[in-house]
DNA sequence: ATATCAATATATCTAATAACATTATATTGA
DNA sequence: TCAATATAATGTTATTAGATATATTGATAT
């Protein structure tokens, strides 16, 4: 079976559900998965993201504040800009797995490349 | 690269991560996590998730509410007995990735099977 | 050095909202 | 009528979003 708990006592089982839901609550807001999502493309400073999304900096700063917290993305500065990236593998795999459920199905297929 | 938008309107995208963040948030609590995982490895009734996890009964069938609105889980009636079972392949994928992330990667690897 | 500006972060507040537990009651089947 | 589950109603506590103001840091010009 892909997910057996069957060796794990409630307790280690609570403890990796409240790990997961740390993580899966600081991705449940779409500004900071879209954020997370820009920035898994390329690296970006704030004023990159804000024009991308629209969103005002101070907001923008705390909601990347929060990325950071959960240790979701990572900065370098540059100068006066400060530039983030994508610092958790398991972030990308949550992601990567919405990407190909909720970016990929739902449009619908070229007609030029599909075959039926 | 694994998780392309470049190809993606700013409102597709929003609409996506609306979409994605939906299903997170249902997923991104504790209690409701772990009935999912309880519920992946066995259809069960409601009074084998209240033994299981220790969650008093009206709570239960709230939280099992929230999963069945999200269309996570699906039931089947058996006399008085309500079976649940996972409907969602999606939530199911975002949970084996938890599950190779936070519970088996931060287990100790058995002394018996590993090479060093 | 100092003043200043640009980029970003932090602090603080408020209103809105949501989350949760609890208690009570309803539904459905045996 | 009992057992299993769901729903409703309620009270409370937490969260959240967004706004505004201020602080920090680096670059630049004087």
């Amino acid at each position: 079976m892909a997910i057996d708990t069957t060796g794990i006592d409630l307790q280690s089982m609570r403890e990796a559900a409240d790990r997961s839901c740390s993580m899966l609550k600081t991705l449940s807001n779409p500004d900071r998965l879209l954020l997370l999502c820009k920035i898994a493309q390329n690296e970006s400073c704030v004023g990159d993201l804000e024009e991308a999304l629209g969103i005002h900096q101070p907001t923008l700063s705390q909601q990347l504040g929060v990325l950071r917290d959960e240790g979701l993305v990572e900065t370098r500065r540059e100068g006066k800009r400060i530039y983030y990236s994508v610092a958790s593998q398991d972030a990308l795999a949550i992601m990567q797995t919405l990407y190909t459920q909720f970016c990929t199905t739902k449009r619908p297929t070229s007609r030029l490349t599909r075959k039926d």
